[in-house]
RNA sequence: CGCGGGGUAGAGCAGUUGGCAGCUCGCCAGGCCCAUAACCUGGAGGUCGCAGGUUCGAGUCCUGCCCCCGCAACCA
């Protein structure tokens, strides 16, 4: 196996400011990252802000701001999570890097070399809500049915396109060799009949003069990179490619990403890397949806969640907590204050945190010496493992609530504090402590902060007492 | 016949290859008294959406049907 391991988010599109949604996705990501560093890998984890494009010049224009001054402060509000949510994440690339202009360049020369870019004149209403063009078969009463408050623009223009359909059957030979490569397995099939069901060649530019943000065409001064052809680039460029060593060594990798970007992340993506003869990426993982309170996550609603004012309030191991563990990771889930509330005070408060203050204190109180070491071996690191090498992190996790349980029933069973036998009683303690400094390490993967706290109170010489890793609310 | 997800205890959810229906919260009754009014044990509460089929055996596989929700702006 492979020493290096490169993982990455899918970024952010930079026209508001990060929600709950995006939160799920990168610390799922982190997790996984976090995991392959425990075991051992040099682990690359990616991602960063997505920014080019007529929403974000427009909402710019909107706010009387320079566009790049736009994107400068859009981004740095992603990039602010890292701290807010505790993240590992190693890279941050924004699509306005000149590396990435660069690299974005280099690659639409490869596919334009091999014979996949062509130009086409065409006219074409145009959605700028999707950002994409509509075929009269997508239309309703004239208008895209996904934004019908919004006029359709027509463009009658010659723009470049990408030979996507030319990839279909190779794609499907792809998906029926690599029998893993999109979890969970109702995506991998929703994506093979939508690649079944015909692939047609899709734009990839814009005409400068109407949209000025994004990419130059390489050679046409006239044109510009449609935003996702040159936003998926990004999984490469922060690496360095074409030129560099750690895109050897670290290509291919895991893709993270929400359910609306199955088709680019698992088709349009692999054709463009196909057709630039790079190798597919490794693995694609598609995370569900997440409602608020039951109801869809909307401005106009108005039940759009503030994450930093939550983070505030909670802490992000509580907010990480909730995410990866009353949430399932591959299915829509909803998110609900009050549930959080109560699996904080049920998993975190009267679980984790009081079974280590009783521990503590009992192994105080008899001022023991154990200097305990985690155990790479025990039973309970293997069976984590067996989850987490199928990316099952909800799984995961409550598993090891459930050791944090089995170790409150033994501490009850064998009832150390009625224990007159000072080296029985000893031995029981230390059997306790050595199951929960086993766990801490694999704890730390998704609770950082309290794992690192637990492994240094229980590590040390002398185990004492300390705050409440978390207060009751 | 567009695509997909879902319907399992009062609420929220798990159920991998079909093998005695589970978890958390809440409720009831005990226990313990080391710990954060915590912890432990037991209990009540389900015709697993409906109707068929395959099978020794179906929550799980097959067929049909009913209902809910995404695939609409913002957005993963």
């Amino acid at each position: 196996m492979s020493n290096k391991f490169y993982i990455t988010t899918t970024l952010p599109y930079i026209n508001s400011e990060p929600h709950i949604g995006f939160a799920a996705e990168i610390i799922k990501a982190d997790v996984i990252a976090r995991y392959h560093r425990f075991l051992g890998k040099e682990v690359i984890f990616n991602t960063g802000t997505d920014e080019h494009g007529l929403k974000i010049h427009r909402k710019a224009q909107e706010k009387g701001l320079d566009t790049q001054v736009f994107c400068d402060q859009m981004s740095q509000s992603f990039k602010d999570l890292k701290e807010l949510l505790n993240l590992s994440y190693d890279r941050f690339i924004r699509t306005t890097d000149k590396n990435h202009v660069e690299a974005a360049q280099k690659f639409w020369q490869i596919c334009a070399d091999n014979g996949d870019i062509y130009k086409k004149k065409y006219a074409v209403k145009y959605c700028v809500g999707c950002e994409l063009e509509k075929t009269e078969s997508e239309l309703e009463d004239d208008r895209c049915p996904l934004h019908p408050n919004l006029e359709l623009e027509i463009i009658e223009e010659e723009n470049y396109f990408f030979r996507w359909s030319k990839y279909q059957d190779k794609l499907e030979a792809f998906y029926s060799k690599n029998s893993g490569f999109v979890q969970p397995g109702f995506r991998f099939n929703e994506i093979k009949s939508f690649v079944k069901s015909g692939l047609r060649d899709f734009s990839i530019s814009r005409l400068r003069e109407k949209m000025p943000w994004g990419v130059p065409v390489p050679g046409d001064n006239s044109q510009v990179m449609y935003v996702w052809f040159d936003a998926l680039i990004n999984y490469i460029s922060t690496l360095g490619w074409p030129e560099s060593q750690e895109f050897k060594d670290f290509w291919p990798g895991l893709q993270v990403a929400g359910k609306d970007n199955l088709k680019q992340q698992s088709a349009m993506w692999q054709a463009m890397l196909m057709s630039s003869g790079l190798k597919p990426s490794d693995k694609v993982l598609i995370f569900g949806f997440l409602t608020n309170e039951g109801q869809k996550i909307s401005k106009s609603l108005g039940n759009s969640i503030d994450l930093k004012e939550l983070i505030s309030k909670y802490g992000s191991e509580a907010i990480r907590y909730y995410l990866l563990s009353a949430i399932s990771t591959y299915n829509d889930g909803d998110f609900s204050e009050s549930r959080l509330k109560e699996v904080y005070n049920a998993d975190l408060a009267n679980g984790l945190g009081n079974l280590s203050a009783r521990l503590a204190n009992l192994i105080e109180k008899e001022e023991l010496s154990l200097k305990l070491e985690f155990n790479p071996k025990a039973e309970i690191t293997l069976n984590f493992k067996r989850l987490m090498d199928e990316y099952k992190l909800q799984e995961a996790i409550n598993f090891l609530w459930q050791e944090v349980d089995k170790i409150n029933e033994y501490l009850s069973r064998e009832a150390p504090w009625k224990e007159t036998d000072k080296e029985k009683k000893a031995l029981i303690l230390k059997t306790a402590a050595i199951q929960l400094v086993n766990i801490s390490d694999l704890i730390s993967i998704f609770l950082p902060e309290t794992g690192k706290k637990l492994f240094s109170q229980f590590k040390a010489e002398k185990i004492k007492k300390a705050e409440s890793l978390f207060p009751r609310l």
